[in-house]
DNA sequence: TCCAAACGGAACGATGCGTTTCGTTTTATA
DNA sequence: TATAAAACGAAACGCATCGTTCCGTTTGGA
């Protein structure tokens, strides 16, 4: 009989059998992400999630190999893929993109993704996920910018994929350096305006 | 009387009285070098630093606090402040900063700026010291954008500071994302050439 | 002459890593 | 219905690094 050791709101939370729990699934992200809110990168450990999930260090392991795996898969269940809308003209429109990810990277679960990019410098797995990430986030972009382009709004010889490649490095660099603050409108200006051809 | 243990072909580095022994210092950016040569990322640490110089621990925290500021004193020892040139035209000068950085960021020591941004995005000591050596380039690159300017191949209204943001966001982009093999011409064209007057 | 500081070296406790073992719980299969 | 298989929490393992603290030695400066 196992002991009663008090402190047991939870209700135990065992085996379901030979198949995966998704409360454990659940909780395991969850004491990840609260972590990360309390205690910021460093409290990230395998062992502190382990501990606050009530959960087997075997078990994080066998799920998740190593840290970056559980970075990826905390960020890639907080992330809503962004809808990207059509303001009418491709300055608004990446005012709009730039308004909406610098909202969310300024949360906590947002500022993962700065650890995502950090850990990708020296985790090949972790670089890997970011990859597909990013050419799938690039793809959405670049389609955006070709509305733009079937507009007849861009100057000749603008590549949509080109352009939408320097938008977001731009918000990169702000996320990277600190910069989350800048003004998005005046920023989609300053990246933008010169691909559009100039009316009246 | 110190026993003699063989394998002593290094002289014995000693104190040198109540000052900074300058041989130190470089032993151990040496070793802190070769290390990230050899071994990548994970064997940077100042364990091993430490055994590699044939240093105390104890002198290693005496001048370099943590592991970051390691990782500084290391990138300001081997990066040349680049003197942007001016080839005639911008798209052209820039080329030529992105021919330059692209290459010194694939050697070993350049490899090294990658780690320092992904260490800053945990550490505040080393993401002060980024900043700062941020803004040092942003100056820099921002000169040489403000020749064209002064020149009149600026189009209206074009900040030179802004403009020069965007050039530096889409290097850190290619070094971020493992793709140093841009074409640094075609990069700049990319990035630059909306920013032109259109001549003839 | 004596003090202070830097140096190499060794040890410390603490923490995280990734693995392994154990006993329990439940489903799937025979 | 009996048995095998897999997941689970829990605990312990050896190993490495962390950052700190001693020690004895070396040397320059007060």
């Amino acid at each position: 009989m196992p002991e009663f050791t008090g402190e047991c709101a939870k209700p135990q939370r065992r085996s379901i059998g030979a198949r995966r729990n998704p409360a454990t699934e659940a909780a395991i992200l969850d004491a990840a992400c609260d972590l990360l809110r309390e205690k910021g990168v460093h409290g990230l450990t395998m062992e502190a999630v382990a501990r606050r999930a009530r959960a087997g260090k075997a078990t994080l392991y066998k799920w998740w190999p190593n840290r970056g795996a559980l970075l990826v898969a905390v960020y890639e269940r907080s992330k809503g893929a962004h809808q990207h809308k059509d303001m009418g003209n491709l300055v608004d429109t990446i005012a709009e993109f730039y308004r909406y990810v610098f909202a969310f990277w300024k949360t906590s679960e947002g500022q993962v993704f700065r650890l995502i990019i950090a850990e990708a410098q020296s985790d090949q797995d972790v670089a890997e996920a970011l990859e597909r990430y990013r050419l799938e986030r690039l793809a959405a972009l670049s389609e955006a910018v070709g509305w733009a382009q079937a507009c007849g709004e861009l100057r000749e010889g603008v590549e949509p994929d080109a352009l939408a490649d320097t938008i977001m490095a731009a918000a990169w660099l702000r996320l990277l350096t600190d910069r989350l603050t800048t003004d998005p409108h005046r920023l989609a200006r300053d990246v933008v305006s010169g691909w559009i051809v100039e009316k009246q």
